[in-house]
DNA sequence: TGCACACATATTGTATACAAATTTTGAGGA
DNA sequence: TCCTCAAAATTTGTATACAATATGTGTGCA
């Protein structure tokens, strides 16, 4: 059995929630993680805190730490801030990025092309989650990275499904994703703010225009629904 | 000796930061603190990694708590973030603000405008803080809400020095402040987004300029460096 | 059968002892 | 006097025992 560090514990932890490994609401128990982690319950519940500040769980007092949920009126606000957030950090990332971190951000490109292309799609949305997680380093801005890290949490959470096997015509949008992705970069790297916004603000849309097609999915059948005239099961 | 509650300490803590009465940078240890609060280390060290998560202290591995830092490229970020921000949150807070929540912000500039008049400048600074964080919570942005929080933080500690009796001018000036806070309830409470947008910007210019020239500060006397070339004092 | 209440179980919260790491101190030598 | 290095002291990190709280279960009673 391996033997976690505290911080591979955080790392992992945050991995499973972003992955929907420890779906949304799940109840995370002390004593099962700090022996799934093999390590004692202390450690571990400063884990769950921080991952508390970061917004990954919700904890209640002597009620224990639960995956953050993903309820409807807190993903209306997700899509209302997110493409402003996103823009401005691609703004400041062309006017503060080091070589060190395009180095970085073109590898973490790499990494992406190769896992959507593979339709590994937990691994495809980890990646893309590193992609724009070094952009918002770039942007070296403490207090819009709060938001941006919450936002990217539900993001990569939602688009859990974007890169599974599917129809070619889904194929196609991933591909479009790693496109721009290439143009994101070279915008970066050039420091064009305007240019990049703009691809940013394209790439919100073709990932905005997936997720809202995946959160109000496709309708039951309507006369399945009258089955509650039939009997007066639950 | 007064017994402490975990929440309580957490509270605390906060006050204490933000009112600069444990500085930016200040060592936090922890068996101090435990006694101080008169609880264990165990539940005070979750208080500090929660702290961590908010931004008031930042920790690393085997070398403790530290109260988070204002250096000069972060206080650059704010000036740059905070007008965005608060803008946006005010916009939202017309939209959502629920009648509770009026009252609340009501009672919190009856007692912001008590303590200013007063010169309580940490009363009045934390006053500051309720008001706008209330703000804050009526906008029902839990990703737009990290960013308010973390430049609350570091406004508020700057914003210390502004309600110290000073020169009739500066008296002046809080009361523009307290003037505008009045404007900004009455836009809210009238769900006038793009006047309230306004009001908070000119709020906020006013806020600005007072820290501003607190950053800067008045230069020393050039001829008291000259000291430099008499002695090799330090 | 349905409800209330007490008891049993499970889970979280706190204190404390000990281990590991860091910082301080001071003695010895160049 | 200054530097080096090792031992002591301080501080942080982890494990574990126990306390407090919440949850589940069953029995007695209406």
């Amino acid at each position: 059995m391996e033997r976690y560090t505290k911080l591979d514990c955080l790392i992992d932890l945050r991995r499973r929630i972003l992955s929907t490994e420890l779906k949304p609401g799940h109840d995370l128990d002390e004593a099962r993680l700090s022996d799934y982690y093999s390590m004692s319950r202390t450690p571990l519940r400063e884990v769950l805190q921080r991952l508390q500040g970061e917004g990954y769980v919700v904890m209640s007092e002597n009620r224990g730490a639960k995956v953050a949920s993903m309820d409807i009126e807190v993903l209306r606000t997700f899509f209302q801030t997110a493409p402003m957030v996103y823009a401005n950090i691609a703004r400041l990332a062309c006017e503060n990025r080091t070589s060190a971190q395009l180095d970085a951000l073109k590898q973490a490109q790499i990494g992406f092309a190769k896992a959507a292309k593979l339709s590994d799609a937990a691994e495809a949305a980890l990646a893309n989650h590193t992609f724009h997680a070094i952009i918002g380093d770039m942007a070296s801005n403490t207090y819009l990275l709060a938001s941006l890290a919450r936002l990217q949490i539900d993001h990569t959470r939602m688009s859990q499904t974007f890169y599974r096997p599917a129809a070619p015509a889904e194929t196609m949008l991933v591909l479009k994703a790693i496109e721009q992705h290439d143009a994101m970069i070279a915008a970066i790297e050039a420091g064009e703010g305007a240019l990049a916004i703009d691809l940013t603000l394209q790439h919100w849309d073709l990932s905005r225009d997936r997720m809202e097609r995946y959160v109000r999915a496709d309708p039951l059948p309507v006369d399945v629904i009258s089955l509650k005239d039939n009997s007066n099961a639950i």
